[in-house]
DNA sequence: TATTATACCTAGCATTACTAGGTATAATAA
DNA sequence: TTATTATACCTAGTAATGCTAGGTATAATA
């Protein structure tokens, strides 16, 4: 049973989102930033992020823009669109009703 | 984007166990308890349902056995194992350690 | 008699996290 | 100088799982 990796299944485009959200950022940022915040937890794979955040910018959520550093390395940000800012008070909403329906499950009111 | 659905992967397991450990029950019975307590919030379809009845039994944490109604008519009731205690204790503590790091993303502490 | 509720089941589809590979440059260590 | 590590992007294919849509069968109700 591979637990932690479902635990994330349907959670990880929101918290691209919400992340990119806060702030734009580029997809090993990202990595990076959601490994430092959550304390280790979250481990982002290449192989999971790159395709959620072409996944996300098809849907028009996000959007990327290539830009060249003085270095001449490309880095490709990404910005949250207004749709997705909608979406994401959407997401918020859904993420709570979803956590008070596995409270009402995991911790039952005592009778 | 199927959110909803989404975000039940990788938890239903656990929240099955963890209603087989309240109590021992059969499948129509467990889409009909999960609906009422979660307050319509959780829809188990049966597609759903018995497959992952079927995992968590073949994983040895929990037991199925038919009982016959005085109707005639055939119920499997399951039962958590002591295996399947010792696993809803780890996965507790995993929902929780995930609760813990999307709260770090979603509302970072100001600063 | 027809419909609804009960009670179980499964094949196949869609989605998504991950593995394992790839390309390329910059910085650092040996 | 050379090798390694870090940075920075990408994708094909696999495994897992929720759901659709079908199936079987009985009991209760309209």
């Amino acid at each position: 049973m591979a637990r932690k990796r479902d635990l994330r299944k349907g959670s990880s485009d929101s918290l691209l989102l919400c992340l990119i959200g806060q702030q734009p950022m580029y997809g090993y940022q990202i990595i990076k930033e959601l490994l430092k915040r959550s304390q280790g937890y979250f481990k982002f794979k290449e192989g999971t992020l790159y395709p959620a955040l072409h996944r996300l910018e098809r849907a028009g959520l996000i959007l990327g823009r290539w830009q060249t550093l003085p270095s001449g390395r490309q880095r490709r940000y990404y910005y949250i669109t207004d749709k997705g800012r909608r979406v994401l008070v959407v997401e918020r909403g859904q993420w709570q009703e979803f956590l008070t329906a596995m409270n009402l499950i995991i911790r039952p009111a005592r009778t």
